[in-house]
RNA sequence: GCCGGAGUGGCGGAACUGGCAGACGCCCAGGACUUAAAAUCCUGUGGGAUUAAUUUCCCGUACCGGUUCGAUUCCGGUCUCCGGCACCA
């Protein structure tokens, strides 16, 4: 019989779709599994990183289940977005329908793949019984003080048509169409994020299961720094000017100070002045530089001065106030204090407009002058001209120093965040609607519960440019106000996709609900997610949102988890000649083209095979071949060997020598692969199963048919099929079938392996003189320690290899080796 | 600059707790089957010397050093590559 996969693969995927194989439920009397992979945007067609990653997915449900685990494996789609308005623009299709279509497409390639999803479950962000609880998301941060509107500079893409989170800017570029992002001055809404900065990094502590480079990338982009805010009085007036710095102990070296040129109190501070007129125009020359070029390290810092003096302190100086091009207005307090001795970009500043270079931290061991100096010293040692604090370690006389700031009154201890507050007004259509209404009389209203949801309106035009889409449905805009009843407008903006997908894993457990997001037992009963998997382009965006939004249903008592994702596996990227897939580059290899000419089951294989799961794995074709051939040699073997085989016990003891040794093979791989699958490690479980086929293939040579032993042969094929179903279920579903078996594999237990046929009379050893090999022999794996090292004495071979040197030490190792240390 | 990760044959990779480096697969070579080819099955396959031999030996896990009877694995240092953060005060 050949292996025809075409045939194979439709009928297992209509059985399991027709029977509802893979539905859940909630169930006590088993432990529970929740197995997750991040959920595709409905582009129109899968690519080979969402098969690796829901291949790595399946796998991981497939097994558990087979171990006895209830699991929850769900899909679903993050709907919303621009790419299906960008369709609407250029064709006219409604976004919904794009969508819509392109979803049933993905789903059918999804089921063509066999992966084991409970599809009762599929939710779609972009539908009203989804958005309609990510609008409840937004009221309830609402509610919670969580949710803000405010005028500020935000991020603006010219070519997307809208503002932008922080998290969406990657090197001062667009992260979806990689345009050069500006600022502008707009209100919009945020979530507070930053209220829960401090739990979002202590908590990085308590997930174990995570990837430590993912762990790092979320500290440094919430970015904690400790030091001080401290006031530095205007000379001549009563008022104060606050810097923060993370070195209040070089504060007697500062020898002057600089504010963001952006900064609200620059204009009362220059108003009048002589140097007004050369401050203003550095304003506008700041104003207009790029982003990129005003964050760079290499641009030279500038400033203007002031002409307004500020009093140290610490020592009373008067110290000259520049304006710098260097100086964030949104980071601290948008005012730092320069102290060029101990600071490489005060050095660099000082140098060029000519400010004293004061040092006041010593290094052990030399003695350095401000004016000698290259470059800024900035490590530890003794402070000198420092009044009070002359004489103590910098860093002992830091916390002193913070100590004394707070006692005079003068400033205080400060943590600052580089996370800043999530902006999610989308001046864009196909997004959930903000609940809210604007009424002349009431102000800022959020729609009540029961309204919900706000529908997104279709009388819409897409023009692609200036406003928000929304804006153009009269229908949508014009309501009335739910506290007086008077005329009122809807907020037009929609809500960052980002927000759909922080809390999909929720709603999962409880799809249908109508009342609510989720049920709360429901939650208890399957959150957290055991395993969540996914690409690590998302390390820091939707990661660091979905732990913003458990924690904050949490609080609010909705969940009883603090964290979502116990384990996280990030997956490598699919390669082509070393690059990635890409249509401009035309390296693409499509999913379908593999199913149609070797079958799902090969991709599958292939994909797992070729590398671990977190490393990037390039495609190659004749490997791929490699992984059609080994589907080819278990088929013909089960299909050669199914009518030697019966379902009676095997009997260990009974076994001739190659009978052991393909039982031994067979448990041997039982263990090896169970061990792989906790650990996930794919590769290495499927090259295990082919060495068990290899010694499959040595028995079958060794062996007569006639002097098959049937029952070994019936556990071994037995064995053969269940360890492979996870990676390869349709062709192993139809051999189970061949050999008369019944049932969906993924209901039969995983097979255990038993110590008896693990048992071997000989192991070789190693014969090592001083740490070299120098020989091979083979014992009993029974023989301790002492017994081996006698061999020393009593073994021929050995005495030979020791020859006439004095033998200093023998080390043993049970079933693996002696080591002779001779002189 | 700070933080995280990686470096092993022609290639993808394995060696999990310090114990035979290169499992398994790809490529390649040879053989069997065949009129022939494909498919399949079997064998070989890190490098270098050496031998009548499938013999004997040496080198080898980015580099230098250390600990150890023994190091791909542990420690110190260096280099390279990948990723994150970054004029963040």
């Amino acid at each position: 019989m050949r292996y025809d996969f075409k045939n194979i693969e439709e009928k297992w995927q209509k059985i399991w779709d027709e029977e509802k194989v893979f539905a859940i439920d909630e169930d006590t009397s088993k432990p529970k599994y929740y197995a997750l992979e991040m959920f595709p945007y409905p582009s129109g067609n899968l690519h080979m990183g969402h098969v690796r990653n829901y291949s790595i997915g399946d796998v991981v449900a497939r097994y558990k289940s087979m171990q006895g685990f209830n699991v929850l494996h769900p899909m679903g789609w993050d709907s919303f977005g621009l790419p299906a308005e960008n369709a609407a623009i250029k064709n006219g299709t409604p976004p919904a329908d794009w969508t819509w279509s392109n979803i049933d497409n993905m789903r059918g390639q999804l089921k063509r793949l066999g992966f084991s999803y409970d599809w009762e479950r599929e939710v779609a962000t972009a539908k009203p019984d989804y958005y309609k609880f990510t609008q409840w998301m937004f009221l309830n941060l609402y509610k919670n003080n969580l949710a803000y509107k405010k005028k500020s500079f935000v991020n603006w893409c010219p070519s997307c048509q809208t503002v932008l989170a922080n998290e969406q800017v990657v090197n001062g570029k667009c992260e979806r169409c990689k345009a050069e992002v500006t600022k502008k001055d707009l209100e919009q809404w945020f979530f507070k994020i930053t209220d829960y900065a401090q739990r979002l990094l202590d908590d990085i502590d308590t997930l174990k299961g995570w990837p430590d480079k993912v762990k790092s990338m979320q500290s440094n982009w919430i970015g904690r720094s400790e030091g001080a805010e401290i006031n530095f009085k205007i000379d001549g007036t009563e008022e104060t000017l606050t810097v923060f710095t993370t070195r209040p102990d070089t504060i007697f070296g500062v020898s002057y100070m600089v504010i963001a040129p952006e900064h609200p109190i620059v204009e009362k501070l220059i108003a009048g002045k002589k140097e007004e007129k050369a401050c203003r125009e550095f304003v506008e020359k700041v104003k207009h530089m790029s982003e990129i070029a005003r964050s760079s390290t290499d641009t030279e810092k500038e400033g203007e001065f002031t002409g307004t003096y500020v009093i140290n302190p610490f020592n009373d100086k008067k110290i000259p106030l520049y304006l710098a091009n260097y100086v964030y207005l949104d980071y601290g307090t948008g005012i730092v204090m320069g102290v060029p001795a101990h600071d490489q970009r005060d050095f660099d500043f000082a140098k060029k407009y000519n400010l004293p270079i004061e040092v006041v931290v010593q290094p052990d061991g030399e003695e350095i002058k401000g004016e000698d100096l290259t470059e800024a010293f900035a490590a530890e040692g003794t402070m000198v001209n420092s009044g009070e604090f002359s004489g103590l370690n910098n860093i002992d006389a830091l916390k002193k120093m913070i100590d004394y700031v707070e006692e005079k009154g003068i400033g205080e201890r400060k943590i600052n965040f580089r996370l800043r507050d999530w902006l999610i007004s989308r001046q864009r259509y196909w997004g959930a609607p903000i609940p809210i209404i604007y009424c002349d009389k009431c102000g800022e209203v959020p729609v009540p519960e029961e309204d919900l949801p706000v529908m997104l309106p279709e009388d819409v035009k897409f023009t692609g440019l200036g406003q928000s889409p929304l804006s153009t449905s009269e229908s949508f805009i014009n309501t009335t106000c739910p506290c007086c009843g008077g005329k009122a407008t809807r907020e037009i903006d929609t809500m960052d996709t980002f927000v759909c997908s922080s809390w999909y894993f929720l709603r999962y457990c409880d799809p249908h609900n109508d009342k609510m997001p989720f049920d709360k037992a429901k939650t208890d009963y399957w959150m957290n997610v055991d395993q969540y998997i996914g690409g690590v382009e998302h390390a820091i965006l939707h990661l660091l949102y979905a732990r913003f939004f458990t924690k904050v249903l949490y609080d609010t008592g909705y969940v009883s988890c603090q964290e979502p994702f116990a384990n996280l596996l990030t997956q490598g990227m699919v390669l082509k000649d070393g690059s990635k897939m890409s249509k401009s580059v035309g390296n693409v290899v499509s999913p379908e083209e593999i199913i149609e000419k070797y079958g799902a089951d090969t991709a599958r294989l292939f994909i797992l095979f070729a590398a671990p799961p977190e490393r990037d794995l390039d495609w190659n074709d004749t490997a791929v071949e490699g992984a059609y051939r080994f589907i080819n040699r278990v088929f013909r073997a089960v299909d050669d060997l199914k009518d030697y085989m019966d379902k009676g016990a095997v009997e260990q003891s009974a076994l001739d020598g190659n009978e052991k040794k393909l039982r031994l093979a067979v448990h041997t791989s039982i263990k090896k692969v169970t061990d792989d699958f906790e650990r996930f490690s794919f590769n290495t479980a499927i090259s295990s199963v082919m060495e068990m086929v290899n010694a499959l293939y040595q028995y079958k040579d060794a062996v007569k048919p006639e002097d098959y032993n049937k029952a070994l042969l019936g556990e071994t094929l037995r064995t053969l099929i269940l360890l492979l179903s996870p990676f390869i279920p349709h062709v192993t579903q139809e051999l189970w079938e061949m050999i008369g078996e019944e049932g969906q594999l993924m209901n039969v237990g995983w097979p255990k392996y038993e110590d008896d046929a693990l048992v071997v009379n000989e192991v070789e050893i190693v014969v090592q003189i001083n740490g070299k090999i120098r020989g091979k022999l083979n014992i009993s794996p029974e023989l301790t320690v002492p017994q081996m090292q006698e061999l020393v004495s009593t073994n021929e071979e050995i005495k030979e290899l020791i020859g006439d040197k004095t033998v200093v030490k023998v080390i043993a190792v049970p079933k693996k080796l002696i080591n002779i240390v001779v002189k």
